[in-house]
Order: C-alpha cells, then structure tokens, then sequence
DNA sequence: AAAGCGCATTTTGCATGCAAAACTTGTTTG
DNA sequence: CAAACAAGTTTTGCATGCAAAATGCGCTTT
C-alpha cells in the first residue's frame, strides 16, 4: 500500500481504478462495491465516488443510478467500433507527423522497429506488442496535435483489456511486420497520404483479425 | 429555476453546468467558485464537485489542485487541432454511413439541403448554421458506429463556444454551399471514398477560413 | 412446493463538518 | 516608496452522517 497523496486523492484514486479494470483485476460486468474499494486503497468515499464519475464519463464504468456502478463490459461491436475509430485517428496521426517528425525521432523509430524485429524473431509476443505500441505511441506524439493524442488515448484505455487476448492466426505476425516496414519507408519518406493509407490497413486489418477471434461477454445492458 | 431530479443530482448538475460553459455564460478562463454554484443549483457542494471532476475530464475545466476550477480557454490552436480531429471524424461518418444509410434518410437529408439553401438564400446565418449542424449529425448518426458518434460529440462540446464566432471571408458561404451538394450527391452514390474526401476537405477548408480570424484569450494556463 | 409479500440489512446519494491550503489586507521594514 | 511579512478570512479537499432506495430473506398463502 503506497501512502497516498493528500493533496488529489482523487487523482490517484481514478489512476488506481483505471489500473485495476485495465489489467482486468476487476473484471468486465462486475459490480463495484464501494466500501470494499474505499477499505482497500485506503480512502473515504467522497474521492472515489469523484473517480467512479470520471470514469464513467471515460466509458470504463457503467453508473446506474440509485444501483452502483459495473465495469463496463466490451462487446465485439464495442471494440470493433473503437478499433475503427483509432485506426482513422492513427492515420491522421501518421499524416501529421510526416510534415513534422524529425530525421532523430525517425532514426529512434527505425531503432524501435529493429528491436521489435528482435523480438519477433525470439517469437517474444508480449515483447513484441510493447515495442509496436511504443512505436504507434511515438508516431502520435509526432503528430505534434494534443488533442489527437488524448482521444486517442482516451480510446485505447478502454479496449486495451480486449486488445491482446485475441488469438491471431497463423502467418498475422509476419504480415504485421511486413506492414511496419512499409509504414516506417513511408515515414521516412514523409509521403502523408501513404502513411495514412498504410496506417489504416495496417489496423483495419487487426479489427478483421480480432472481430474472427473475440468472445465476450454479452452486452453491456443491466444484467438484471 | 427547476426542480432537479434527486436520484441523479450530479447528472442534472453536469448537464446545466455544461450548458453555462457552451452558453458562455461562464466566461473561458473565469474561476468558478463552488459556492456561488451551489446556491445557484441549488445543491450541495458534493454533487456540484462531481460534476466538475466530470467536466474536467470532458475537457470544459480546468482543475488546479488545491485551488479550484477555472473555465478551460481555448487557444487558436487547441480549436484548430480539435477541429483537424473531427475532420477526420466525420470524413469517417460519411464512409461508414454509406454503407448503411437508407434511402429514407438520404431523401430527408435532401429535403434538409433544400431549408439549407433556404436559409442560404435569405442569408440567414444562424439559421444556416443550425441546418448544417443537423445535416452533419444525421451523416454522422447514419454511421451507426456509437463510439464515433461520442467521440464526436465530446469534441464538438468543447469548441462549440468558438465554433460560430468567426467571421468568415465573403464568398465562403456559397463554397460551402457547393460543398455541401457534392457530399450530398456522393452519399447519393453511396461513394464512400468519395464523401470522406469531401468532407475532410469541406472541414479543413472551415480550418483555415476560422485560423485567419480568430482571437482568443491567450492560454489555457494558470493566469496569475 | 412455488410464488408472493413484508421486514431487516445493506448500499447508494447527498448534505454537512473539519482541517489544511490559499487568498486578502493591513502593517512593518529596508 | 516598494517589497516583504503576518494574521484573518475564504476556499478547497476529504471524512462522516443521515435519509431513501435497493437487496436479501424468512414467512405466508395457495
């Protein structure tokens, strides 16, 4: 248990919330009982109260009024909708870091896409998937647009949960990298229109890939 | 005043709140005081606190630890990056709502066209403003992707303040009118590629034409 | 034995209370 | 005269208390 800091409980309470539904330690459709949150950090029910509403307003929670609040639960539309709205934003992202990214950030780009390789090489997927995400990571930020990236984050947040349980099939990874090539060529190109046609394929493709693999949950409805 | 609901105060709280921000009726940047609040909803300061944790994380305030909320302020280039956003955004709608609109809702985009061009003629801007508002929001509605249309929704709430202020060049209305017919013929055709171009440059344009004559409060600081 | 009903317990939602931080203002000091 | 300081006031942040709604459970009724 790490002391809290006095001056925004609430702050680190929506940090721990956030934390606990995304590693899946509360699970997706499960009630949130207050006072058991309020024992185990540590804290009244005044800030995490203020953190289940700005979650909800995140879409992490569902609040149902006079009866708690649930985890929200992800259905396969649910990501696949998110999905398709990040992979626009990625392509936008990609365009605007074209006119703005520089010959360092693309020479730390092309070193995060040989360490991926490495990984992909050792078949380490979980390694693998932290390099790809810095990787798309780095390319927004580039984008130089702060709103951009907090959508974007905003939208990661709630599906990160789903985004790697997925099994893909057999010969993704490959084509996968085959694309990061691609996209990193067009980068150093700084051809937009390419690396936003890329960038969207590239993730369309993964909603493809996940929408054939996903089971879940039902809805995200009351669940009497 | 109205009576509020009681078994969703801070909902009701978050909705007049937002409605004073969009309104500009609290000023960007002014400090909002709980207290003055309360009295004016007629509430406690808990929900009131709800709500503005909600609306920080909406983007509408700003939240200083320690030391109340202010009024987010938007600066010309948070409004142009919002807006290169959205243009994306609704460069999708229109992609995705050609596969899925029926021809009912394209005959009544139409007839929503022609009061366009009504008001166009009489030169009616706000009136205009409002029948273009629609239009984008039954393309974007016709998506039938939710999280798009939230996502949307959130980033149009925070610059709605700013969005009809500016005053546009001559000869900008009748552009827009024209690009307004080939969306509409491009949706017709139900040309996904086609609308999504053209919206994303119908928007873009609206960027530049509003980057030109905006002026705003400088910064989203703490402003001593 | 299954369905319906009523009471006790739990949980939620909001109001209030209290300590700490920030702002004000009048005064002092170099 | 300007800058710095200090006490009083206001404001913020969180904890707690209380009423209403929801939930659980044993009982009755058929």
């Amino acid at each position: 248990m790490t002391p809290i800091d006095r001056s925004s409980l609430h702050a680190e309470v929506v940090s721990r919330l956030r934390a606990a539904i995304v590693d899946g330690e509360l699970a997706p459709g499960a009630r949130v009982n207050e006072r058991e949150l309020c024992e185990r950090f540590g804290v009244s029910r005044t800030p995490l109260r203020e953190a289940l509403k700005v979650m909800a307003s995140e879409g992490l929670v569902v609040l149902l009024p006079n009866r708690g609040a649930r985890v929200a639960t992800l259905t396969r539309a649910d990501i696949e909708n998110t999905f398709k709205v990040m992979a626009c934003l990625e392509a936008l992202s990609g365009e605007l870091a074209c006119a703005r990214i520089t010959d360092e950030e693309i020479a730390e780009l092309r070193a995060l896409h040989y360490e991926m390789l490495a990984q992909h090489a050792r078949r380490d997927l979980p390694a693998y998937y932290r390099l790809n995400e810095r990787i798309h990571h780095m390319i927004l930020m580039a984008s130089g647009n702060p709103v951009l990236i907090a959508t974007h984050a905003g939208l990661a947040l709630r599906i990160r949960r789903a985004r790697y349980v997925a099994d893909m099939p057999h010969g993704w990874w490959d084509q996968a990298v085959r694309e990061h090539e691609r996209i990193l060529d067009a980068l150093t190109r700084r051809d937009g229109a390419a690396i936003a046609v890329l960038l969207r394929q590239h993730l369309e493709r993964k909603i493809d890939l996940m929408a054939r693999s996903a089971d879940d949950v039902p809805e995200t409805s009351t669940a009497a």
